[in-house]
DNA sequence: CTTGTTTTTTAGTTAAGGCTAAAAATTTAG
DNA sequence: CTAAATTTTTAGCCTTAACTAAAAAACAAG
């Protein structure tokens, strides 16, 4: 059951990593966690040895029942605190991410459901990402599409973004960008796959087709 | 500026001995820290190296200018979780200790001051220990005395613990005893120096020396 | 002041969780 | 189907912060 904080990130690295390709390999996560091949089959080893990964050489690996729970869990705690942080204590949400990496390591259950409590049972953290529930159920979202697949015309709202990264956040937020804003699709320049997004007022601005890629909408009507 | 989750505990074992006892010796931070002598020694090396502490061999440690701000850092945020924990999650007096044990090691200057922000700049936590400002500075407890030194027939409010332990403030609870609550101290037994308290209806406690001792309050007119 | 006790230090290990470099297995390309 | 490139594993080493056991220093008592 006591698992530590790198096994832990190892658990949540393998969770994502599993949802995007299947299977967590060497290699992806390596290269999520920052360390060398040598030191994540090291560390699989232990993970398969203790019952969290099942995982054998060269195929990569995935969690087991008790991995993914212990996974979700901490997603979990991870989005509540960003709640946290944004909602009580007024930080930016390009600010919120490295904290809550620590802060999601600290406490059980106990405290999980408390801080859910105390926040009014939230479903999407300030980037607009889904929060499990106790039993570890995530509100799937609303038909969210990354923005760059969107027709030229549409109108909608941004409701999420991919990358959670400050440096990313902080580019949205020169440009004026955040959840919940509506916007217009007024053009898609071909030359490099920009486009021109029109807020309510006569507000304009224009995104690089990585940006938009990176920010997720829902449609309106 | 970087130190380890151990390294923290030590400033802050070293800070409350050094208040209690001048120096903190070898031996006290072994046995406060639950380590071996041995184990002590070498993290005091450690710790003397980098700046953090004073210490020579067979003299004992004391903090550092740094040392101090740093330890006094820590139980400022130690204690500010326990006001959050106490008030906004409602948890038990008596289970907030290990979690702010764990919270405080999280986030910097700016997590903590926003904390404290959002709690209204509590000045004492929730077993009555005084907390720092952001500057450091402590309002000292207005003459607090341990409840075994108060005269038989005086009248007082219980303001704090000596011994934050989950054991000890369980007990308390046991006795119906709670911070801010008005007693009588009405008789002293001489036979093993146990005393009675009247609370304000018609209820009577009895607390052993070990317990009384324990039990800080303020005498009231 | 010398002997016995307590405290502290030294020396050598251990367990995590990283690392590098090199070997082996797998995959891709010709 | 073999050769080259990529991925993964093996082997050995490092650092942190513990540990034990034994030596040395400090303190206390007769």
């Amino acid at each position: 059951m006591e698992l530590s904080v790198s096994q832990e990130n190892y658990l949540k690295t393998i969770y994502k990593l599993e949802a995007r390709e299947g299977v967590a390999s060497n290699q992806a996560l390596s290269a999520a966690l920052d360390s060398t091949p040598a030191s994540v089959t090291n560390m699989l080893r232990k993970l398969t040895d203790t019952g969290w990964v099942d995982y054998a050489a060269y195929q990569g690996a995935t969690l087991t029942r008790i991995g993914r729970n212990r996974a979700v869990q901490l997603v979990r705690k991870h989005r509540l605190w960003e709640v946290f942080l944004v909602d009580k204590l007024h930080f930016e949400w390009d600010a919120v991410h490295a904290l809550a990496e620590e802060l999601e390591h600290v406490g059980g259950v106990e405290l999980v459901n408390r801080l859910d409590t105390y926040l009014g049972h939230p479903t999407f953290d300030p980037h607009g990402d889904p929060i499990p529930d106790e039993k570890g159920h995530m509100r799937s979202r609303p038909d969210v599409i990354p923005s760059d697949e969107a027709e030229e015309g549409s109108e909608f709202i941004v409701c999420g973004v991919r990358d959670s990264s400050g440096a990313f956040l902080r580019h949205l937020n020169k440009l004026n960008i955040e959840l919940g804003k509506r916007f217009v699709l007024s053009e898609r320049l071909d030359f490099d796959r920009s486009v021109i997004w029109k807020d309510e007022g006569e507000g304009t601005t224009i995104l690089s087709q990585e940006v938009a890629a990176n920010v997720l909408i829902q449609l309106v009507r």
